[in-house]
DNA sequence: ATTATAGTGAAATTTAATTTCAAAGCAAAA
DNA sequence: TTTTGCTTTGAAATTAAATTTCACTATAAT
């Protein structure tokens, strides 16, 4: 049994196999399992109101040799639940260099790692489906999500889909206005209410592409109108930084519908990645 | 004492004002982190030829109210260690999406967390010095690479630095022609092999504007002509999913010059800062 | 040389963990 | 309904572990 496996999920997973009294000390270890580590076998039993040996049994059933490695385990998972997870946090001025170094990585990953929990699978799933049976797919994004459109349609356009990216008003509104049944419209924008993309957004509805929306998680009107909407996390120190850890985010998942849309293609997927893959490799000699 | 401090560390600490006994138990305990949790008191002395009550009075040395607490903190520890960093992981043909989206997500957390530790503070020192008292900064880069030097000009541009991005080979080699000994130029390529990029840089050379690299962790020439090399890592397994980690460790080394700088410049870049950013909330009511 | 003092382990004591066993509960079979 | 066999349970007995006490040793200071 590895040090690393979560106690709490074990222990809920055999909650139905226990015995009425097992499921009792099974319930006090849930609701108090930081104080568990400090109680002594007899103290347990007087707390859930059952006996010494029938805590020891409990144990024994959740798969411990003893009392002993039973607590051994409690204490390395609480040891390996996640901290208080540090905020993210804005660079100040006149921060030595190796904090900045180290903030501002740290910030990126929390970016991706927040995104991954609010991440919606399902609304990934219906969007890798949607995108697989396009036509044509879209990208509309202003100043730093623009970029990711572009990052995106470099990223499809590598494996044969029919794709461009419009970072400004004007090309984003006649573009949208071409826009068919069959297309996906994939808006990027963090705050969900830029105005750009808000008017591009209205006449693509009327157009009835089916409209993905890469946003952060609140409510917003990109958000509201969408068809599927995929939401990321970001860091809330953007005005003074720069809204650094957004396109992180942006990025991941794009990065995730890519990589959706090519493993389920990938037979026909394959020779065009190798294909694109080569002709760079070759202008580099 | 809270259950994240590091017994590792705590006890590496006092190693110093351990009496010679205790000092044993300790150097056995830090030998054999693993197996302590299953010792018993009597165990332990056997082991460290000491006796039960200086293994004893070893712990409450070390701050513990006895061996038992002693034994719950080393758990705990052991617990929070990381457990063995997978390597980046490919995508597989046919993945389910949720290893994709997770296994996606950590190999970018992965990237960034790589080139942490490839990183060299003291050359991103001398960059972001270069980056303040340069006259002008230009990035060069093509295709993906391209797209973190535009990310770096929106960036620098919103603290009011001269900066412009040359993303195809003619661009690139015109703004290289026109450099003078005060700019800084920043080629950004991954391989640091691409032919456009060498062919820029030679030009770059001659002009005696300072050249930054944000590269791979590998000789290259780039690397090798460079003045300041800043190292990104990224995953080997690029060949087939087009690339996804090295963007975001780029962009990653961009946000930590931007924020080096920045911080640096803190009192004049802030107005800077909170012009650009109310411009952009006002045209967004 | 003598006296403190800190460091140590053996033995004694206390406390905790484990095992054993008999009683209670309960369901299926007679 | 009663009997039988099985499971569950806690009290008591046993064993093991942790803690305390205390006497001995070595070393440094007087």
């Amino acid at each position: 049994m590895s040090i690393h496996d979560n106690i709490l999920i074990k222990i809920r997973e055999m909650k139905d196999s226990l015995t009425p009294v097992e499921k009792m000390v099974a319930d006090y270890v849930l609701q108090n399992l930081e104080e568990i580590p400090h109680l002594s076998i007899k103290n347990l039993a007087q707390l859930t109101k059952t006996s010494d040996a029938s805590v020891l049994r409990f144990c024994k059933t959740m798969g411990y040799s003893g009392y002993r490695s039973f607590i051994v385990s409690i204490s390395a998972s609480l040891g390996s639940m996640e901290e208080p997870k540090d905020s993210y946090t804005d660079i100040q001025p006149g921060d030595d260099l190796s904090v900045i170094i180290s903030n501002t990585s740290r910030n990126n990953i929390k970016s991706i790692e927040d995104t991954l929990s609010v991440i919606d699978k399902n609304a990934v799933d219906r969007a890798v489906q949607v995108l697989r049976q396009s036509n044509r797919i879209v990208f509309f994004g202003i100043g730093a999500s623009g970029l990711v459109g572009v990052d995106a349609e470099q990223k499809f356009s590598r494996i044969n889909k029919m794709c461009h990216t419009y970072t400004d008003r004007h090309s984003q509104l006649t573009a949208a206005t071409l826009l068919d049944k069959g297309d996906v419209a994939v808006f990027i924008s963090n705050s969900g209410a830029t105005s750009e993309i808000l008017e591009t957004l209205e006449i693509v509805k009327k157009t009835g592409a089916t409209i993905i929306a890469i946003t952060k998680y609140n409510k917003s009107e990109l958000a509201d109108k969408a068809n599927i909407v995929l939401n990321i996390s970001t860091p809330e120190v953007t005005i003074r930084s720069g809204a650094m850890g957004s396109r992180i985010a942006m990025l991941t998942v794009i990065d995730i519908l890519f990589a959706g849309v090519a493993s389920a293609e990938y037979k026909n997927v394959k020779k065009y990645l190798t294909k694109t893959h080569n002709i760079i490799a070759s202008k580099n000699r």
